[in-house]
RNA sequence: GGUUCCGUAGCUCAGUUGGAUAGAGCAUCAGCCUUCUAAGCUGGGGGUCUUUGGUUCGAAUCCAAACGGAAUCACCA
């Protein structure tokens, strides 16, 4: 009783004292040659959600994202282009930047694939050895190296083209509501970590075999050898990976640095976690691999280029037009204007999304099946949405003078279903500092959802409004208003907007 | 083959610092709208928590093995 009193009187209920503590989160990351799939759309909303939790525990969050803007697969859509494009721009055709680019990286596929098939049967070679005799590949590579070249034809193309999918991307950003701080540019990054290359064997951490290669043996901590440098001088992915740690640590000083992404990469962040160590940088144990499952389809895997994925855009379309024909089945649009009703629809339709995707623990693989669409009943986003909608009309409908709630409260006893959603609130700051501990935004989803289950079942069996007793509605509404408050900053923490009628 | 992760109701998932008859949602069956929004509520049926062994007063939870599934072990990113 006495919590609850002071969790109410508790404008940033919820909200930790400040640690001091500086965290970056980098989600998201995208290669710009495709638009974003449902594989994304999780790693996003993850990403948003922890940060928000992060900052409820008392940590000043910094968002990140790292755009990987250059290599062969840009290369790929950019030759597409120019050999089958046309001069096709977004704005003559009306598609989407990011989806005309995809477009023509699948393009590419098309004709690579083809020129194998035809290798294979004038040659009679194997589709290995066609493989390394295809001049679309070749052009491709070339271009690669003209860029690295900064040969100005092809910087340009490269400059118009990820244009596109920023454009794009930003649009998607903006429809899941989220947002970055800092964006880092591979095209920037990726010749970093040779520093770190020569630190290493300076170090005798790496070591260079006779061929120029450099390597570091991670065979003493249970891992392989791994490459670092090819014989070339040109890096890997694990070197820009160990320059782009440095400069992150240079820019922000930050005590941890979460890497969103998924566990296909789990052995990638051990090695990267233990080179830095061997390094001796003072951020190694800061590192934090935020490894989520795959979003897998009812027949396996999403796979881009077989054309087998869940497009990011077309999906949060069709989630806001059925929350529109759901709202309208119920006849819940009367007395909305035209803008009302849209924000509406949206707000449903991205809950019940976001709400999808954010309630499994990120560690675990989930199912996403496209034939059954995602539900608003039961336990998703819209029923605890609705939840708060129930409550916003209680107290619209109240016409009583409010009184303080230490003056309710006094000599009032309480019903055993109060008692609970008082218990129930109570849990909410514990709840966060799990999330934020656990690196689980599942905590706080299921844990709003309880409490709704928790309202529900309290407004089945008793009124608020409908009372002869004035002590009894004076201290309800107090109660109630308080339930509303923490499923909204529950949702919010979530990402998801919460209704005031629906 | 090595390493890592996973296996709980027909389906999707909670629960795992060891503790009482293992919980939700969907689906299914039976009820509840002249009463604060039925996107709701109540109840029924449905489980040898993959299997076997071990530790323990006590195991879905800890340990070991087996079986089943996934990821990874690239001079791709």
């Amino acid at each position: 009783m006495n919590e609850f009193l002071t969790a109410k009187n508790n404008a940033v209920f919820g909200q930790s004292p400040t640690t001091n503590r500086k965290v970056m989160v980098e989600y998201s990351s995208p290669n710009t040659n495709k638009p974003l799939h449902l594989g994304h759309v999780r790693n996003i909303l993850l990403g948003h959600s922890i940060s928000e939790i992060l900052k409820a525990c008392g940590n000043e969050v910094i968002k990140s994202t790292l755009v990987n803007d250059r290599g062969i697969h840009i290369c790929k859509s950019m030759l597409a282009w120019q050999k089958f494009g046309n001069g096709e721009t977004p704005a003559r055709s009306g598609l989407k930047g990011d989806h005309l680019v995809g477009k023509y990286y699948v393009e590419f596929d098309k004709a690579y694939k083809a020129e194998i098939k035809n290798l294979v049967a004038i040659e009679n070679i194997s589709e290995e050895d066609a493989a390394k005799k295809s001049l679309l590949m070749k052009e491709a590579q070339q271009m690669l190296l003209d860029w690295e070249a900064g040969k100005l034809d092809v910087i340009e193309l490269w400059k118009m083209m990820n244009g596109w999918v920023y454009d794009g991307f930003d649009a998607s950003y903006k429809m899941l509501g989220v947002t970055f701080d800092k964006t880092y540019y591979e095209s920037n990054t990726y010749l970093l970590g040779k520093t770190a290359v020569e630190e290493g064997l300076q170090q005798g951490v790496f070591e260079k075999e006779i061929d120029n290669s450099v390597w570091v043996d991670l065979t003493a901590d249970g891992l392989d050898r791994k490459v670092l440098q090819r014989k070339d001088g040109t890096s890997v992915y694990i070197t820009q990976d160990i320059g782009t740690a440095q400069l992150k640590y240079d820019d922000y000083k930050m005590d941890e640095s979460i890497y969103v992404v998924g566990n296909e990469q789990d052995y990638h962040f051990k090695v990267l976690q233990l080179i830095l160590k061997k390094l001796g940088k003072p951020y190694a144990d800061g590192i934090y691999h935020m490894s989520y499952g795959m979003v897998e389809l009812p027949n396996g895997k999403m796979k881009s280029r077989e054309g087998t994925v869940v497009d990011a855009d077309d999906l949060m379309g069709e989630m806001i037009a059925s929350a529109k024909s759901t709202t309208e089945e119920l006849g819940k649009v009367e007395g909305l204007s035209e803008v009302e009703k849209e924000k509406l629809f949206y707000t449903i339709g991205m809950g019940a999304l976001k709400y999808f995707l954010l309630k499994v623990d990120p560690k675990k693989k989930m199912l996403f099946n496209p034939a059954e669409s995602i539900d608003f009943h039961g336990h998703t986003g819209p029923f605890i949405q609705y939840t708060h909608a129930r409550i916003c009309s209680i107290l619209r409908k109240n016409t009583i003078t409010r009184q303080s709630l230490e003056d309710s409260l006094k000599g009032y006893a309480l019903h055993p279903l109060e008692k609970k959603l008082i218990q129930e609130i109570y849990l909410f700051p514990i709840k966060i500092l799990e999330a934020g501990k656990e690196h689980n935004p599942s905590v706080v989803a299921n844990y709003a959802f309880n409490l709704a289950k928790e309202f529900n079942h309290f407004y089945a069996e008793l009124s608020v409004l409908k009372s002869d007793n004035e002590k009894e509605i004076q201290f309800r509404l107090h109660l109630v208003e308080m339930v509303a408050t923490v499923i909204k900053k529950s949702m919010l923490l979530l990402g998801i907007d919460v209704p005031e009628k629906m």
